[in-house]
DNA sequence: AGTCAAGGTCATA
DNA sequence: TATGACCTTGACT
């Protein structure tokens, strides 16, 4: 027993079982028995299922006694697919495997499911100290991002294969929603040092006046990304098609009461409106993933809600003004736009767009509700009180 | 030369 | 067969 060992005068523990770790691996800080269970799972790409509700404890008496949730708690404390090496010696068992899937090549490339957009940049290391929280955001996106790929994974699906994007329906939309709002509020948690201390009541008012707009606006922020307007991207990949919203709404299970000319009357104005407000006019910026976190930033901390405390107030204008000091060393320093005035204010106001987009489809949705056809959102809603 | 984080090996359960 | 202690490699300082 080598007991917890020093290193820069902090123990370190293993994020996924509590042991005490060596070092960083795969992304983050892990003893070795959790990075090679990491590495072998990648490396063979190994599914596993959960026998309970993929919320098994994983500490280290008991770290082996459900692989899947093992491995979704390296994901989650920010263990990255893409850092384990393709297999170096391609052995004749590997040409076999590879020659029964002959449309993937190269097992690393499946590691990396987003195209390498220029937008979706990492800031040099060095910048680190000058843009603190827009790092922290960005390095805890990526986290969010692998967590997404684990949870909203197709059952039976390799977790290593990109899924193609499929478009959804209106309610596996919802679901989708729901199943994320958990992992948003983390990320919210991870990105927001201020917003981890407050209070569970303030928490709750910040995420629930901007969940739903966030949501809206990174679907648009990545379709834009993936040069797909008319597609609203959901947080698992799938999307809205907003040119078929009669496959979109008329779900199979449900009656099929509404025509399809009644649908495009319904909801084909606030949709194309939200993607000429809000996608076309990110996609002419060119919004980067930073700008983005400005905007996501500017919409958590609305001080200008009536329920929140004096404190919270002061605390939501100091964190934006810090991020907003750090867009100006960005785009002085990094980005180096030439007149940051004039793009700042571009951007920022995207979010009046965004609060009105939102505001249209919720009003759609409350006309249907009167027709009494669809009642997911209540469920939406009722969920959104249930965090912290 | 020393550290870090990759990959590999192989006794053990 | 999966695990994890131990070893090798290769990049970086
Ligand atoms: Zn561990
Ligand atoms: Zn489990």
């Amino acid at each position: 027993m080598g007991g917890p060992r020093f290193k820069d005068k902090v123990f370190l523990k293993c994020a996924i079982c509590q042991e005490s770790a060596e070092g960083f691996h795969f992304g983050a800080e892990a003893c070795r028995a959790c990075a090679a269970f990491f590495r072998r799972t990648v490396s063979n790409r190994k599914t596993y299922s959960c026998q309970g509700n993929n919320d098994c404890d994983v500490t280290i008496n008991i770290r082996c006694m459900c692989r899947a949730c093992r491995y979704i708690k390296c994901i989650e404390v920010g263990m990255n697919p893409a850092g384990v090496q393709q297999r170096l010696p391609p052995s004749k068992t590997l040409v076999e495997v590879s020659m029964d899937l002959p449309t993937v090549s190269n097992p690393s490339i499946l590691s990396f499911p987003s195209p390498p957009s220029s937008l979706m940049l990492h800031i040099p290391s060095s910048y680190s100290n000058q843009m603190p929280i827009l790092d922290k955001m960005r390095k805890s996106y990526e986290t969010l991002c692998n967590a997404r790929k684990t949870l909203h994974r197709k059952d039976g699906a390799n977790i290593f294969q990109d899924n193609v994007p499929k478009p959804v329906t209106y309610k596996k939309a919802i679901d989708q929603g729901m199943k994320d709002v958990k992992l948003t509020s983390d990320w919210v948690s991870w990105c927001f040092e201020d917003f981890k201390n407050l209070s569970i009541d303030q928490k709750k008012i910040l995420f629930h006046n901007a969940y739903t707009p966030y949501f809206m606006m990174e679907g648009g922020f990545l379709s834009h990304i993936r040069n797909t307007p008319e597609h609203l991207v959901m947080p698992s990949g799938d999307y809205i098609d907003t040119l078929d919203l009669n496959s979109f709404y008329n779900c199979s299970e449900s009656d099929r009461q509404i025509s399809s000319k009644e649908i495009d009357r319904l909801f084909k104005p606030s949709n194309d409106r939200f993607i000429k407000s809000v996608t076309l006019p990110m996609m002419s910026l060119q919004l980067d993933i930073f700008e983005f976190f400005v905007l996501f930033t500017l919409l958590l901390w609305d001080t200008g809600l009536i329920e929140i405390s004096e404190e919270c107030i002061e605390i939501g204008t100091k964190v934006k003004t810090q991020v907003l000091k750090e867009l100006d060393f960005y785009m002085r320093n990094v980005k180096k736009v030439e007149e940051p005035l004039v793009r700042t204010a571009n951007i920022v106001n995207l979010l009046p767009a965004v609060q009105k987009g939102v505001r249209r489809i919720q009003d759609d949705l409350e006309v249907t509700k009167v027709f009494d056809l669809y009642t997911a959102s209540d469920e939406f809603y009722n969920l959104m009180s249930g965090r912290f």
